[in-house]
DNA sequence: GCCCAGGTGGGAG
DNA sequence: CTCCCACATGGG
């Protein structure tokens, strides 16, 4: 099915490092991979792209997957007039960079794995525990073609693969036991964020009642799992934009209540400027 | 061998 | 509160 996706790049979205489970399949086409779903999107022109679902999926899962209910393009413009040379250059790169509406539990998983490592291993280590302890799932897509595919594995899967002490052969190394507490407890932590959710600091204190989860990992989960955009995590990377271009003043605080998009923009300029396009 | 990677927990001061 | 350091693992 073609569809009309705006302020949408594949390859950004790719490369952002809010999720590690998005695959590419060629130069253009990408399969993602979210809760149970599998999906299949392919850029055709412009804001034009091609998906393996129906539209009935398209509008009951990936609508809002996408965040297409957020105007990024107006925020966009605002970046790029409001701030230095580097932060202006920075937006215009970060073209098509939206946050993904993703599942808390995957989220959480995710960056657990994500602190002192790098973004290879993690998403390494990610697609380990889908095809160790994923669900084998099938899905027709409205070409009638069937695609097979392992789905981020469940609270169950991951607690009996830790007794079955299976986790050191995904690279998690130390992380494995802050996984492990979170999949054991999970019910109870699930209901505790529910409760949570709603007020941003609030829920920053819940996550970080965790082990494993501090500052940066707790805005993570709060930016990609529970769409609070003013949530900013400062990695090593963006303490050094911080640093380097801006004096040492967080340049975040002059977009109340969307820093997390513009972390997002300055994040992927200094972490992929420098690649090959 | 070294240093780094989307950091954090724990201890000491 | 801030400053140390150890923590697995693989790539440069």
């Amino acid at each position: 099915m073609k569809i009309t996706i705006p302020f949408l790049d594949l390859e950004k979205m790719y490369n952002s490092g809010q999720q590690f489970t998005w695959n590419k399949i060629d130069n253009n086409k990408y399969s993602i991979i979210h809760k149970n779903n599998y999906l299949e999107i392919s850029h055709i022109d412009k804001d034009e792209f091609e998906v393996s679902c129906s539209e009935d999926a398209f509008k009951s899962i990936w609508y809002s997957y996408f965040d297409l209910d957020t105007d990024y393009e107006s925020l966009w413009i605002k970046g790029l007039v409001r701030g230095n040379e580097y932060l202006h250059n920075a937006v215009r790169y970060g073209w098509g960079i939206r946050i993904l509406r993703q599942d808390p539990w995957e989220v959480i998983i995710m960056f657990l794995i994500s602190q002192n490592n790098n973004m290879k291993r993690i998403r390494k280590s990610v697609d380990m525990l889908r095809e160790k302890y994923g669900n084998i799932t099938i899905y027709n897509d409205d070409n009638a073609h069937t695609h097979v595919y392992k789905t981020f594995p469940n609270t169950y899967l991951l607690e009996t693969g830790y007794n079955q002490d299976q986790y050191k052969d995904c690279g998690l190394g130390y992380r494995d036991n802050y996984i492990k507490e979170i999949a054991e407890g999970w019910n109870d932590i699930i209901a505790l964020l529910n409760e949570h959710k709603n007020d941003y600091k609030e829920l920053i204190e819940t996550l970080k009642l965790f082990k494993g989860t501090g500052n940066k990992v707790a805005n993570c989960i709060a930016l990609y799992g529970f769409h609070h955009l003013n949530a900013a995590p400062i990695d090593t990377h963006m303490k050094r934009i911080i640093n380097e271009y801006f004096c040492g003043i967080n340049p975040l605080d002059n977009f109340k209540g969307y820093e997390g998009i513009i972390q997002q923009w300055l994040f992927d300029y200094e972490t992929n400027k420098n690649k090959s396009k």
